[in-house]
DNA sequence: TCTTTATTTAAGTAATTGCTTAAATACAAT
DNA sequence: ATTGTATTTAAGCAATTACTTAAATAAAGA
């Protein structure tokens, strides 16, 4: 079913985008997945201050950033479940902090936040 | 209202937080609206055909993702308000391309994702 | 053991998302 | 003028999101 009758139309760039799409499919929906995950302003925030901070609890950013705790423990969740954060836990309060091997596509985003506030 | 009354809770630092974090507000509301966008597979994906064909058609593009048209022209629509594409109508066509320069922190993904095909 | 503190989980809800189908718009060609 | 092609817009809807409040879990300290 091609919606495209035009003579113009080039079956050979469609078949080539195609391909290259069925290629990197794999590779798309990870970084989809990561992108929307990073997408989200209070989500940025948390990243952009483990990456400052190095970690953090659950409560103290919800004081950062105004929110209630579940509110914070379930974009945390959402982070963490994506193994894009440690988790590490110290008598009562859980450390959260960058895997920065799974998060290395949000590094550039990260060093140039950092640099925002030199 | 805070949520933290742990003793090791340390002041200076949620202080040095909150600066931080009122410093870049704006840059993270960008940032995150752009990855917001790019956090989805099928716009991935036009992103990905755009970066390497130059300019693409909604409905070749519909035709490539099989996808409705509609559906493709919701999804350039809204990478179009945020600056993020340029459209030149030639004739009945509507050639969609990428806005480089607002879509900049995107690149090294685009870039990968190139590679990745090689 | 009982209470406090830190955190997660669960249930409910309003808002948003991403599709569908149908209709509207715009331009070209006959 | 009329038909066909490319695209957008609109309305409707199911699924998802991101919060809320209340309850559950887990560890520490009195």
């Amino acid at each position: 079913m091609e919606n495209c009758i035009r003579e113009c139309a080039d079956k050979n760039q469609l078949n080539r985008c195609a391909e290259s799409l069925e290629e990197i499919s794999l590779e798309i929906q990870q970084i989809a997945s990561i992108l929307n995950i990073a997408g989200n302003e209070v989500r940025l925030k948390i990243f952009h201050l483990l990456n400052e901070e190095q970690e953090m609890c659950p409560c103290d950013l919800s004081d950062v950033l105004q929110m209630t705790v579940p509110a914070i423990s379930q974009h945390l969740k959402k982070m963490k479940t994506a193994k894009l954060l440690f988790s590490e836990k110290r008598s009562q309060t859980i450390y959260y902090s960058i895997n920065y091997e799974e998060s290395k596509i949000l590094l550039p985003m990260l060093e140039s936040l950092k640099q925002v506030s030199v």
